[in-house]
RNA sequence: GGGCUUGUGGCUUAGCCAGGAUAGAGCGCCGGGCUUCUAACCCGGAUGUCGAGGGUUCGAAUCCCUCCAGGCCCGCCA
């Protein structure tokens, strides 16, 4: 099995007022080993042992500590069903359990008191300025390294024509992860894996040799093909009789026939090199790209096969199929084809047989339209007794007037958006900036654009189908990468006129503790973003320490500031200025000094 | 037709899996704030039958059931 960290920890976001935060930690005792295995960060510690003794001093099986809003740092609401139980009222109870909580040892320097039925607890100074000091270092949020090696997948778009506003959901839902994995000190390698030998492929190499090619000067390989492929589709759409040809052409790749080989081989590298340039400006990488081809050629397609069908489940009537309506799948799994050619299914089963072998966790990044393979593929690799890979589906991405098809030609191209965005960027940073040296207002532009893209994309949680607006990807306000770029701005514009200073930590204002009391939680909401696969937490938390942050620099002056009070703002607009930084690298968006 | 999924102010959205303190935000709207650490900012105001209806519970946006609406899937495509 995946070695899943314990759920430990709860991850809701209740975004609320702004001295509420939106990552309340909810420790689910009944859930841990009692190792606390999974557990990195100081304070998911400390919130391990106070569940632990709230657990020893109420007697229950389990309880659930919450997020204590404005109230606290953690909340118990076990009052509530104790009260029926022992006949008593709830607020009574309350008051019982924290005076006991209060006594025990290990329960120093935490403040734990009732209010009413809640009985809410809060770190205490010590700890405070201990975890302050922690966030004023680089490398905040990341935990030691891991031996657990993770392989991550993400994109794996087909490669017959540009990667659009839907493909790059799934890269940038896919590098958040990938860079949150690697902070969390997981060995991970990024795949992409190439569909390279598919009937769109096949219709790609038809259309080069079927449709007069005019070169476009200047054009990427990906649009190239692009515009071949929407060609080619016409054409059989025209003259059906020629799809057979199609068809021919695929049974000579899988044949390994080497003409037709090289003819796949250099449609998909030419459109490959596309995309290699559009998921550079996204700041996305891969450590490698997988070819499905490959899984052919190094006969694991035939062993995974050969083993299916030894397989109860295994149906052999012309094609290869699996009957899985033992487990709630009525339609066929079909994984070779009556004229003996593996279909796309059966590659993937190598794959993710090859993925089992050499990871100890697996992750695919996928369109919502392949939940249903996915969930056959899991039940096969299980009944194989390999490791099924932990899927993270994200619903579609529309355009206003409908859905998006490369095939239609009905798509918004990544390097379009990118253009327009990081053109909108620049006339920003002209007008702000004007006496800027041009190298450095594009610089500045091109980072603009790129948090505006990947925040606006990641905020979003994938299980929302969304519809493109270009109003929404232009916007560099509120709620969006720019304005927590800009609050980091800020920070670093404070740092750099401070000079040096020490480290103190005495907030005296509400705003000040506000913030601290948000910057602590970071490593905590790094932990949920890496079990639970949900980077758009992440995206929640930057944005509210931004907000916080900049209605801090508002009330509270730092420079003008004396003293301990110049010392111990100093130092928050350090540790706010390193957690943004942090927060916003593990969103690939780049954390400017200046904007 | 079956399966999966989403439905929260005019618009976009968090919270839902693991039920508890006044349902948080942003845009837009109304009204304020730049001789003061970067106004890509801040403050205040109006705006909500949490799709509808039942149920469970001391307590439901959150769990269960039914229904309605949108998206995706149901290929010897990938």
């Amino acid at each position: 099995m995946p070695t899943r960290p314990a759920r430990a920890w709860r991850s809701s976001l209740t975004t609320s007022r702004r001295d509420r935060c939106s990552i309340p930690p909810l420790v689910v005792l009944r859930h841990c080993s009692g190792t606390g295995r999974g557990i990195e960060s100081m304070l998911s510690r400390l919130y391990f042992s106070i569940g632990a003794a709230l657990k020893e001093v109420c007697g229950q099986d389990e309880v659930f500590l919450a997020d204590g809003g404005a109230h606290a740092d953690l909340a118990s609401t076990v009052a509530f069903s104790l009260a029926k139980k022992m006949r008593r009222p709830p607020a009574e109870i309350a008051r019982d359990i924290a005076a006991r909580l209060s006594q025990r040892a290990d329960m120093e320097g935490i403040l734990i008191e009732a209010a009413g039925p809640y009985i809410n607890f809060q770190l205490g100074p010590a700890i405070q300025e201990r975890a302050i000091q922690d966030a004023t270092h680089p490398g905040y949020g990341s935990f030691p390294p891991r031996q657990e090696r993770v392989v991550l997948e993400h994109t794996s778009a087909n490669p017959n024509g540009p990667l659009h506003v839907g493909h790059i959901r799934n890269t940038i839902i896919g590098d958040t992860l990938a860079r949150c994995l690697r902070k969390a000190g997981y060995p991970l390698e990024v795949q992409y894996y190439v569909n390279d030998m598919g009937r769109q492929i096949a219709i790609v190499v038809w259309g080069f040799q079927n449709i007069p090619d005019n070169p476009v000067p200047g054009e990427k390989g990906d649009h190239h093909v692009a515009r071949i492929y929407i060609a080619a589709n016409r054409e059989l759409e025209k003259r059906p009789e020629c799809v057979a040809e199609v068809d021919r052409l695929m049974q000579l790749v899988e044949s390994g026939d080497p003409a037709t080989v090289r003819l796949f081989r250099s449609a998909v590298t030419e459109c490959l090199e596309g995309f290699r340039v559009t998921l550079d400006r996204l700041g996305a990488k891969h450590d490698r790209f997988v070819w499905e081809s490959d899984f052919i050629r190094n006969g694991d397609t035939e062993r995974v096969l050969s083993k299916i069908s030894h397989m109860e489940e295994c149906r052999h009537d012309g094609k290869l199929w699996l009957d899985l309506s033992a487990f709630g799948f009525a339609k066929e799994y079909v994984l070779r084809r009556s004229d003996g050619t593996s279909v796309y299914a059966a590659r993937d089963l190598a794959y993710h047989t090859w993925k089992s072998r050499n990871y100890d966790r697996v992750i695919d990044v996928l369109g919502a339209d392949h939940k249903l393979i996915g969930a056959q593929l899991v039940t096969t690799l299980r009944l194989l007794g390999e490791r099924p890979p932990e899927i993270v589906h994200f619903e579609f991405v529309s355009l206003p007037e409908g859905s998006m098809s490369t095939r239609a030609g009905t798509f918004v191209s990544a390097d379009d958006l990118l253009d327009e965005v990081t053109r909108r960027a620049y006339g920003e940073v002209a007008s702000r900036r004007p006496e800027l040296p041009e190298a450095q207002k594009e610089e500045i532009a091109r980072s603009v654009a790129l948090a505006a893209i990947r925040y606006d994309i990641v905020k979003i949680s994938p299980d929302k189908s969304t519809v493109f607006d270009w109003k929404e990807a232009l916007d560099f306000e509120r709620q969006s990468g720019p304005y927590i770029q800009y609050a980091h701005a800020r920070a670093c514009s404070i740092l750099e006129k401070a000079g040096t200073f020490g480290f103190a930590y005495a907030p005296e204002d509400p705003h000040e503790l506000a913030l601290a009391r948000h910057i602590i939680r970071f490593p905590l909401v790094m932990e949920n973003v890496v079990r639970d696969l949900k980077p758009h937490i992440l995206a929640a938390y930057a944005r509210e320490l931004a907000d916080l942050f900049n209605t801090f620099y508002h009330f509270v002056p730092v420079l003008r500031s004396e003293g301990t009070a110049r010392d111990s703002r100093l130092t928050l607009v350090r540790a706010t200025q390193n957690t943004l930084a942090e927060a916003l690298q593990a969103l690939g968006i780049v954390p400017l000094a200046t904007m």
